[in-house]
DNA sequence: AACACATTCAACCGCTTTCCT
DNA sequence: GAGGAAAGCGGTTGAATGTGT
């Protein structure tokens, strides 16, 4: 039995948004909250599909959005972050306050892409996602999918290296605001349990997000404080971080690693 | 002015991941 | 562990708008 549509297609309104959708939509969530996507719409009155109106609200409608231009030191992020993690959007957006990972998406499809091209830079290719058959997770060592939750890097002999998915980061941030500075210190459990991962020329590293958030003081980093000094040290930060676990990490020992825990 | 082509970006689609039972 | 629902993600589409001829 295959997954029931995310909405009935009869009946339903697409394409742009009225300003009286917007309105329903906007008024609905700020006295219910956001969530339950898939029964907002009735509740609501809106006669969309829930997966429109979380994409509405996301990319539009909510209130910490920030409109207008890209500025050049968020340019400049944008594509550094790029080069670090690739065309994983809603990592590069966690990292810039008010900004979607549709908005930048686009900028990068419409201007930066083609600026950076101009320029004689290489572009990396859109990581390709894999596509699964029904069947893959019943075989596991079977074209398993880089983006899967747990990973498993199949080099050329035996040696199974299981790599974590990538991780929200901003959701991740509160919770870290409320730790203690021995909670924050003691983050060996942590890395252990919510790693990122990318990937670049086959060459995989870990990056733990928890720790990251404390590296890069993402305490500090919200409420958005938007400036071009704390746009570079957060990079360089990033940067340096990437680096040392890429040299620090023993993948042959990861998966023991996980059985320590 | 009229047309063709290029660009932009909101919205959609299909898929994966996460969560819950 | 399996299965389904909900949420999230990234690629793609297409209408609106801009620009060149």
């Amino acid at each position: 039995m295959g997954r029931s549509p995310c909405c009935s297609k009869v009946g339903i309104h697409r394409g742009p948004w009225t300003s009286r959708e917007d309105a329903l939509l906007t008024s609905y969530i700020q006295s219910h909250g956001e969530g339950n996507w898939r029964s907002l719409p009735k509740l609501a009155g809106l006669l969309r599909c829930g997966k429109s109106c979380r994409l509405r609200w996301m990319n539009y409608l909510r209130p910490d959005i920030k409109r207008g231009n890209i500025g050049p030191e968020e340019e400049d992020l944008i594509i550094r972050l790029h080069r670090l993690l690739g065309n994983r959007w809603s990592l590069i957006a966690g990292r810039l306050p008010g900004r979607t990972d549709n908005e930048i998406k686009n900028y990068w499809n419409s201007h930066l892409s083609k600026k950076l091209k101009k320029q004689g830079l290489v572009i990396r290719e859109a990581t390709p996602r894999p596509k699964h058959s029904k069947s893959s997770s019943n075989n596991k060592n079977q074209g398993v999918p880089i983006s899967s939750r747990t990973e498993m890097i199949r080099g050329n002999n035996e040696n199974k290296i299981y790599v974590p998915k990538p991780t929200r980061l901003t959701a991740r941030i509160h919770v870290m605001e409320n730790s203690s500075e021995e909670e924050k210190g003691s983050s060996d459990e942590m890395e252990l349990s919510a790693n990122n991962y990318w990937s670049d020329g086959g060459e995989y590293g870990f990056l733990d997000t928890n720790q990251f958030n404390l590296d890069l003081g993402l305490d500090q980093f919200l409420p958005v404080q938007q400036d071009s000094v704390m746009l570079e040290r957060l990079y360089d930060e990033y940067s340096q971080l990437l680096q040392s676990e890429v040299n620090d990490i023993n993948l042959f020992s990861y998966d023991q690693s996980l059985l320590m825990v």
